[in-house]
DNA sequence: GTTCCGATTTTCT
DNA sequence: GAAAATCGGAACA
């Protein structure tokens, strides 16, 4: 119920990550439901943009299923972490909506689980999935469900949830030329959040 | 083959 | 706060 269908992905990246907040990411995993509220997502466009995987305008293995019909799922691997994204607009367009972090909502102890497998002095509960690669580690996302799309079948969908009461806008974490544009956003004062405080870019475009 | 890099995470001071 | 650790893919030779 209350399922996100393609239309709603085949948006502006930027209307899409900000409407994103407050949504339920679910994802079904070994007899298990994992949900994350998502507390905090950014927007990449793509040839005109700087930070895009897409910026070259080339299509390579890991950058193809930016070109995908909305609603594809993206994952790579930045610094050794997977990153998830959602592909947004129609196909042929590249552009999509990287997850940063999600306030889990339910099994606790398998997100720790998962956590630990990478680093095994994690304990606190808003550690678990507080930045892009550690939602991934904690909610068991890989390489697999690269190109593969939202849906029950795929085992990962997200679910309309309660719009936040207000969202902050700043500039994308960690990329080296940024847009002068503010893309990334976020629940204000969440603590699920990867960087609560607004961060400076390296550099802009 | 080798080198270099990044939309990060972790650990150290 | 700063620095090290991490690894798959691209680019070069």
């Amino acid at each position: 119920m209350g399922l996100l269908a393609k239309a709603f992905f085949d948006r502006d990246p930027a209307v899409v990550a900000r409407e994103l907040l407050g949504a339920t990411l679910v994802r079904q995993w070994r007899e298990r439901r994992l949900r994350g509220r998502i507390v905090e997502t950014e927007a990449y466009y793509g040839t005109d943009d700087p930070a895009s995987r897409a910026f070259s305008g080339k299509v390579t293995a890991l950058n193809a299923a930016m070109w995908e019909a909305p609603g594809t799922i993206m994952v790579y691997m930045v610094h050794a972490n997977w990153l998830f994204n959602i592909v947004t607009q129609p196909r042929g367009v590249s552009s999509a909506v990287l997850i940063r972090a999600v306030e889990p909502l339910d099994n606790f102890d398998l997100l720790l689980t998962e956590r630990r497998k990478r680093n095994p002095a994690v304990a606190a509960r808003r550690d678990l999935c507080n930045g892009p690669g550690k939602f991934t580690q904690a909610f068991a996302i890989g390489r697999e469900l690269n190109l593969q799309s939202l849906s029950k079948s795929t085992g990962i969908w997200v679910e309309r949830g309660s719009a936040p009461q207000d969202v902050t806008e700043s500039h994308r974490v960690g990329v080296t030329r940024d847009l002068r544009r503010k893309l990334r956003y976020y629940v204000s004062g969440n603590s699920f959040v990867s960087k609560p405080a607004t961060v400076t870019p390296k550099g802009f475009a």
